[in-house]
DNA sequence: CATTTTTTAGAAAGCGCTTTCTCATTGTTT
DNA sequence: AAACAATGAGAAAGCGCTTTCTAAAAAATG
């Protein structure tokens, strides 16, 4: 590997001048900058990105922490953030924090140490004064599907609120007065926000919520599954279920269709974030989608203007939509 | 942040003593020893990677190449590769390749650039050479899914054919007789590793392989759909069908059922890799387990070994196998 | 006890780059 | 043509660490 000296020295002038012309920020002469260009090509010299960021205090390299890899939805996080930060020419190390406070503080700890320049979390388990402090601690963050009021900057996150009372809205247009609802786990803010859209709609439509008919899920296949067991069990009638997040969605429905029903016509069925396989499960499945790639290409385009100095326009709040598949019927009655 | 200077004055020694009782490769005077270690504490110091990987040329990073994050099989690559490798305080730098032989190299020279220590890569569109002479240019590469001639240490892979051996001899079992294939691009290895189990199979049981029987996919799901429509439209009755992925499964179940078609019962399938929304898939879907997990575990154990001076054991071909759910049934007739 | 061998600590030289500081060269102004 | 301001190039310091080299102290040997 040749270095910066070997370039000089083929180039005839010094080092200075040469890391003047491959930074292109003071203006070299014409005469020897082609020189030094020559050289560069003549020795296919490329710098040690480690040596630039001892001299600059800079790695180029954002940290992002997710919960896992392994779902889809992470998937689509980090495809845009991968995508959006190697057009600029910085890297991406990822860490993985599984959900658990120790995990992803360890995560936190692990890219500190790699010197990341700025970090992109999609943290569940932090709290926000941690991130607050980290924030602080000179090390830029983007918050992905969080709001902490101290960070209003930092955070990416979507209208919730408002997805849960479109997929409820849907079903109340399609004539359904009996919904029933699996929700997310109540210590998260997204699956309160959800519930909370669904309250909503049910209100404006003059319906009164029945606490019998909302089962409280932890977002998992499994709990799909078993909330609509119990919700059954309560033996309050509906026509309709919504559930907090697509994974639920497919355990609701896979369920439902061990009990013998025939779906969509017994239960219509919303679900929520539209993941890879929401078209995949049988009835293909009417949910609310999570534009969680534009919300990560926005994260990183964030940090981008903080860090190095872009000028992205950037959005912070996203507005989910809904997707009418067939899961979802018409309530005769 | 404090520097190694700083703990030297606190602890009142030299930084190289410091650096010593930092690496613990030398021995150091336990009293000393002991300074030094109550001075970071106080300190709270952490080295900075960036100069240690200057000054010993090492960064304890390895790239990893995939053709893209947002599919769940390169999540699950992902997953085991970031873990297996953080767990020895190894970073993973992630790129992607779209399957294109442009951007697979611009990848790489961005690991490369990055001074990667080595690189893990799921590569399709790279040459054989290309790959050659990047491992020999002082760069380890391990290699998944994949079989290099001459850097047989480096590649992990399958053993597509008994994949596909495995799953047609499900459908012999079963009393098909009338097997048709849908297959993936023959430029592809594995894709034809899959059809010659397929033949094998049917060799087996003294069956011929009828050329109409066999549609060439590329593994997305609409080739599913594609591939399924033009074997019905060849006219050749068929009771089953192998598919050389669980895209293209996917996309010729949901074909069926357009076509009006009750699965299995009309069409018994199989598809191939055991992605995770293979159970989701109505009827779930039988297929043939590709333990990708594993692999790439073992690919970045490979890499510990050969960079890091780990002795890990290291597995180089694997065994597909076979999970029976709800999408083959027994022939009658 | 003198001498050799082994341990152990510090000084200093890098690793490959950026950047400030200095000074020479050119161009501009009166 | 003299005085000054720009401009551009090189020298050198520094980023924070590892590691070799050297030398002193401790231990082992005769």
């Amino acid at each position: 590997m040749p270095t910066i000296y070997q370039v000089a020295e083929r180039a005839g002038v010094s080092l200075s001048t040469v890391s003047r012309v491959l930074n292109g920020k003071a203006s070299v002469n014409k005469v020897l900058k082609e020189r030094v260009e020559k050289a560069v090509k003549e020795l296919n010299y490329r710098p040690n990105s480690v040596a630039r960021s001892l001299a600059n205090n800079r790695t180029d390299s954002i940290g992002v922490l997710v919960p896992e890899l392994n779902a889809p939805f992470f998937g689509d996080l980090m495809q845009a953030v991968e995508s959006t930060l190697r057009s600029a020419d910085k890297h991406v190390i990822i860490s993985v924090g599984r959900n658990c406070l120790e995990t992803e503080k360890d995560a936190v700890e692990f890219l500190i140490s790699r010197n990341c320049d700025a970090l992109i979390m999609h943290a569940e388990a932090l709290s926000d004064d941690y991130l607050l402090e980290l924030n602080q601690s000179k090390l830029p963050v983007a918050l992905i599907n969080r709001q902490v009021e101290a960070l209003p900057d930092a955070c990416i996150s979507l209208d919730n609120e408002k997805g849960g009372y479109l997929a409820t809205r849907h079903l109340l247009e399609l004539g359904h007065k009996d919904i029933a609802y699996i929700s997310g786990p109540n210590d998260k803010c997204d699956a309160n926000f959800r519930l909370e859209g669904h309250k909503r709609a049910l209100a404006e439509a003059g319906l009164p919520l029945n606490p019998e008919l909302v089962f409280n899920g932890d977002y998992s296949e499994e709990d799909g599954k078993i909330g609509l067991l119990e919700l059954m069990a309560r033996d309050v009638p509906f026509t309709a279920l919504v559930c907090a997040n697509d994974w639920m969605a497919s355990g609701a429905i896979s369920c439902a269709r061990d009990l013998g029903m025939s779906l969509p016509h017994d239960l219509s069925i919303v679900g929520f974030d539209d993941v890879v396989f929401a078209h995949h499960v049988f009835p293909r499945l009417t949910t609310v989608i999570n534009p969680i790639a534009q919300m990560a290409e926005m994260s990183a385009k964030y940090i981008l203007n903080k860090v190095y100095g872009q000028a992205n326009d950037v959005q912070h709040y996203f507005e989910p939509s809904l997707v009418v598949r067939e899961s979802t019927i018409k309530h005769e009655g």
